[in-house]
DNA sequence: CACTGCTCTGCAATCGATTGCAAACAAATT
DNA sequence: AATTTGTTTGCAATCGATTGCAGAGCAGTG
């Protein structure tokens, strides 16, 4: 019985060394660092891989060299498509720096804080992306030796790791201020889940500038559903006590709560003026085109990433990066009428 | 100098062992096989993998398993929030059998064939789901042990993959139908790219029943902008010349085409009927919410999850799970009027 | 008492690529 | 000719976990 290399499937690195007469060592070194072998020696090399296929196998260079040349997002949810485009930059910028962009669900509910634990390891990723505020950081005995985590959007209250946000609580006195100086005296605020740091700063900028106007809260969570329930409860409302300008904290709700007025035949901005958060694509192609604030979502991925690759360098880097937001201003708003 | 273990800063199998009292034999035994080692050695061994804060290191034991516990779903566009349901669904599967789900981009373009070689690979991934129809193939010299890979929603055209998708040659057709039954005899189709399979499948089902009715394409990408300038042509067009129904590839152009009319003044239902594909979520929570064809995500992403674990485990499986559209009769479509 | 049959544990090889060190050789300098 | 300098290359150790095999310990049996 032949015990040495029977046709192992796939060409290891002594496969191709054995074919082109050098040792792994060259073979490898041909690879990773060519300038170090001499002319002949390496179009040897090279021709031998193509012949035999030869594929790096990245186990066994991830353990030698204890990286894995990969970083990792961990995101709420991969059904919230807010974070696509965040994805979609960061995953450009990191692609550029010969890094591969992996993303995980923290599958929201049970399995949480275990996605968080089964990532957040150096065997597994160089450097984490956490998109989700929810999740506790792992317990560390040791101390040390966790690759770098950054976060992106959301932020982990009470931890202070580095990250890029939008300024939510500036975004949201842009958007009291302009339902404001249009006149509104009584604004209904569409929110998130309580718990959500970005709900939270949010609501601190309401109460920033909503000085003496009326506020009627209802609660949401971000989704198409919350929206379309609070505009059953603003239907319900007497006709008195219906604020007649609404901020939702995201696009979704906002549009989903114009649409349940419409279906009411409450017109959108005549009857109630509706300005959003986040700026999704769908809501500049309805009609009417939604006022919202705007979120530079490629640009915070794009931003994480560089983050992410200067504390993997071992650079330091600024604890926050503000992002500033902007007013996009559409259709769905207008001064009260009546 | 001490060269033994200068605290490695991260506990090792081996420091786990010492600690315990036991052979590193052992502490692998108890973490992967516990009914295998004694009950009083188990507890020493579990009491000292807590002492250490010990974390097996993946690279290791994926060389040494020969496997990573991962599946990898390439998709062509993080962006999409179509993918967003599906790879939620699969995600949960694999997690409930003990895969991890990571997610990457092809990143359409430049480097769409290299996101298939860097990842298709047993070292990175124990399998592959692709979404991307538009991947070619890495040539593959030795002609094996490559992972198994699977395509869902889209596939390769010319390469016998198994996988899951829609019959969407089915879902045209009923689309098709519900618009001559309403009575229309003139149908505008918004198509996706002329290369992509799904528009080729669709159109084959539009044209299996069009029958003697006229047809009038509209060039699309899926994307919302098509939808925008489809609505734009649609204008353009000699009022005699528009189609008073559309059919649009999917929804998200189907959203933004209704949105183009309706700014020109153009009501649907009333002067136009709309009829989208895929059914977001959006679509449901617009007014008039969106009549489409239904393709249930969740549950793509769920038998694409089984189809990739039965792979894994060298099950045979069928070569396509054909999953069946509904429409989703909502309220952008009606006979037409005049 | 010797032997069989278990259970439990450790030894050592293995997965495949990388890299510090030094050998081998060529070229340049004195 | 001897020595120095520099370039290429190979050797062998290493990353950390897993597992086949065999040995140790122990109880039960004839």
């Amino acid at each position: 019985m032949d015990k040495r290399t029977p046709p192992p499937g796939r060409a290891r690195l002594s496969d191709v060394a054995r074919l082109a007469g050098v040792s792994a060592s060259t073979v490898s070194r041909v690879l990773s660092n060519p300038a170090m072998v001499a002319e002949p020696t390496r179009e040897a090399v090279i021709a031998a891989v193509s012949a035999t296929g030869y594929r790096m196998n990245h186990a066994a260079r991830n353990l030698r060299k204890q990286r894995t040349g990969t970083v990792v997002a961990l995101v709420p949810n991969l059904g919230n498509p807010f974070f696509a485009k965040i994805l979609d930059g960061m995953g450009r910028e990191l692609a550029g720096a010969g890094y591969d962009l992996l993303v995980a669900d923290t599958l929201e509910g049970e399995g949480r804080d275990t996605a968080l634990q089964r990532f957040m390891d150096p065997s597994r990723a160089d450097g984490i992306i956490l998109l989700d505020g929810l999740v506790t950081m792992p317990d560390d005995p040791t101390g040390c030796d966790l690759p770098p985590v950054i976060t992106a959007c959301e932020w982990v209250e009470g931890l202070a790791l580095p990250g890029v946000m939008l300024d939510n609580q500036e975004g949201a006195r842009i958007a009291m201020r302009h339902l404001l100086q249009l006149g509104h005296a009584h604004i209904g605020v569409i929110g998130g889940p309580p718990a959500n740091v970005l709900h939270q700063a949010r609501l601190r900028g309401v109460r920033d500038v909503v000085g003496a106007s009326r506020l009627t809260m209802f609660p949401g969570d971000f989704t198409l559903q919350a929206g379309q329930d609070a505009a059953r409860m603003w239907l319900d409302l007497p006709v008195g006590d219906r604020p007649r300008a609404i901020f939702a904290f995201s696009d979704e709700m906002a549009c989903a709560f114009m649409a349940g007025l419409l279906r009411a035949g409450i017109h959108t901005p005549r009857d109630v003026s509706i300005i959003g958060f986040d700026d999704i694509e769908m809501g500049s192609h309805l009609t009417p085109a939604l006022t919202t604030i705007r979120q530079p979502k490629r640009d915070i991925g794009r931003q994480a990433a560089q983050l992410i690759l200067n504390r993997i360098a071992g650079r330091d880097i600024m604890p926050v990066t503000l992002v500033q937001p902007r007013l996009m201003l559409r259709e769905t708003t207008a001064a009260p009428t009546g």
